[in-house]
RNA sequence: GGCUGGAUGGCAGAGUGGUCAUGCAGCGGACUGCAACUCCGUGUACGCCGGUUCGAUUCCGACUCCAGCCUCCA
């Protein structure tokens, strides 16, 4: 079984045959850092790092870069309003940034390269482009021209005239064609700036991707993954850069990936609607792994509606999950064969189906719980811990899951101590006494369960 | 206006030309002193209209509605 894709440039699903198995590339659009990232860019991130969790277990060498936009005039203006120095303003983002991504339980790309250390990469890009008449400098900016290139609109699947029939911009007087886009512009005194042949100035969007994906892992990357936002203009502008500074380029990108988008009442969360929630917010108010496995609760390539009700599904499905793994801590988990042969990882490989993931692993917890047969117990553990790892989600001792951090409130000694003054009231049959201190353990935020393995206590969530 | 995707049971969400998705919630039952956990049982779901077919939620066409992109956006 070999991992299928979407890719937007065909339309189709595709086998993923990476150019060379030895070293698999692939890059993901991270952020422009200039706020806190809300919910709908952790879904990006969340899918992405997904992948690349499971084009590990397919490749021994895959190269994962996530960059982080650190130039940019967004990044200028927001600075500037609040009146701090803009590259501090952006290490602040960054930093943020860097701590959602592992509170959201996602590994380490291979590489996050920056957009401002690599201006001499940009810089030679934009020369190559110029040279092969594909850019043009103009009143200190240079731009790609999109008619010199026979495909452009290729990705997205539009032709220019289309576009220029819906556009609402005002043309720049410097742009030979509408449709050209910035690939450097002057900078004034007051904003970053770097030396270049066109005199002193900074990046235009896009190019710094180009760059950054040159430098790093080639011409023809395997994998190109971002939100599906950014096909138009963002993804087909990088794609036409990377094609034309390339003499007889074999492919910019081989399989782009575009997760869909987070809506909130049925309408896209986005900064500029205003609609969006901070992912640190909600990663105050929710384990990390809740926020993970509801971002993965819905196929990547669907709208997935954000709610307060799916979050609490996601708490309940992870609540399960450790169920299995606190039944089970005194047996070893044996560790399947074939992963693909599981029926979670088939579905993950094709196309990362998370939903038939996630329902392949309740089939798991029913099966453990039905079954009283040690060695079977065994095996599904180690599925089950096989899959979540695929995943990200349930990655903690059960106990620390169940038990908490420790907060306020009642210590562990305390609440053990009440449930056994508790034993002890039932075994004497004062069921008025055990209800008592049950109510007075709720009081406190700890719910208590007799299950067959004892009694069990968990935090409120 | 152009281009992409969607429309599945109370909610979430897969999938398929003809027998089951799955989860949450609800209902009934088992277990339990009671709860909870766990288990068992329980639902005439596939936007609308045509067509193809022995048979369509699934294929084809029209229609309605929704979302996304065409401007910064994951």
């Amino acid at each position: 079984m070999t991992l299928t894709v979407y890719n937007t440039l065909s339309g189709k699903k595709e086998p993923f045959v990476p150019l060379d198995p030895n070293r698999v590339t692939f890059y993901a659009c991270g952020p422009t850092v200039y706020n806190y990232i809300h919910v709908g860019n952790g879904r990006s991130a969340v899918v992405f790092d997904l992948l690349y969790r499971l084009l590990k277990t397919q490749f021994s060498n895959v190269i994962f870069a996530r960059n982080l936009t650190d130039i940019d005039d967004k990044i200028n203006a927001s600075a500037k309003a609040e009146g701090v120095d803009i590259k501090a303003f952006a290490d602040t983002y960054a930093t943020a940034y860097q701590e959602d991504m592992a509170a959201l339980g996602n590994l380490d790309p291979t590489l996050q390269p920056r957009a401002t250390e690599h201006i001499p990469q940009i810089i030679d890009i934009i020369e190559r482009l110029i040279d092969r008449d594909h850019a043009y400098a103009a009143e200190g900016h240079v731009l790609f021209a999109v008619d010199s290139m026979k495909d452009y609109g290729q990705l997205s699947r539009r032709n220019i005239d289309d576009m220029l029939a819906g556009a609402r911009v005002d043309v720049a007087t410097y742009k030979r064609h509408p449709m050209d886009f910035v690939l450097w512009k002057p900078s004034s005194d007051d904003l970053p700036g770097w030396d270049s042949p066109w005199g002193r100035g900074r990046p235009g969007w896009h190019i710094e991707c180009t760059a950054m994906i040159m430098a790093h892992l080639g011409d023809t990357i395997d994998i190109h993954g971002g939100g599906s936002d950014l096909i138009f203009p963002h993804h087909e502008n990088e794609m036409a850069q990377g094609l034309c500074c390339v003499p007889d380029s074999q492919g910019y990108a081989r399989y782009w990936v575009h997760n869909a988008m987070l809506d909130v009442e049925g309408e896209k969360m986005s900064k500029s609607l205003g609609n969006f929630t901070v992912l640190r917010d909600v990663l105050n108010e929710h384990p990390g792994e809740v926020v993970r496995l509801t971002l993965l609760s819905a196929h990547y390539r669907s709208n997935l509606n954000w709610s307060e009700q799916l979050l609490s599904q996601s708490r309940q499905t992870l609540d399960r999950l450790y169920t299995v793994l606190r039944d089970s801590q005194d047996i070893a988990a044996v560790e399947p064969a074939d992963l693909s042969s599981l029926e979670a990882v088939q579905a993950l490989l094709d196309d990362l189906n998370t939903p038939r993931a996630i329902a392949a692993l309740y089939e798991l917890t029913g099966q453990f719980f039905k079954t009283t047969d040690n060695a079977e117990r065994a095996r599904l553990k180690g599925e089950l811990i096989a899959i979540t790892g695929i995943l990200g989600i349930a990655q903690q001792d059960p106990m620390t899951w169940f038990h908490g951090q420790q907060q306020d409130g009642l210590q562990p000694e305390a609440i053990e101590a009440l449930i056994q003054q508790r034993q002890d009231a039932k075994k004497a049959k004062d069921f008025a006494r055990a209800d008592a201190i049950r109510e007075e353990l709720k009081q406190a935020g700890i719910l208590i369960q007799d299950t067959r393995e004892g009694t069990q206590w968990s935090r409120e969530a």
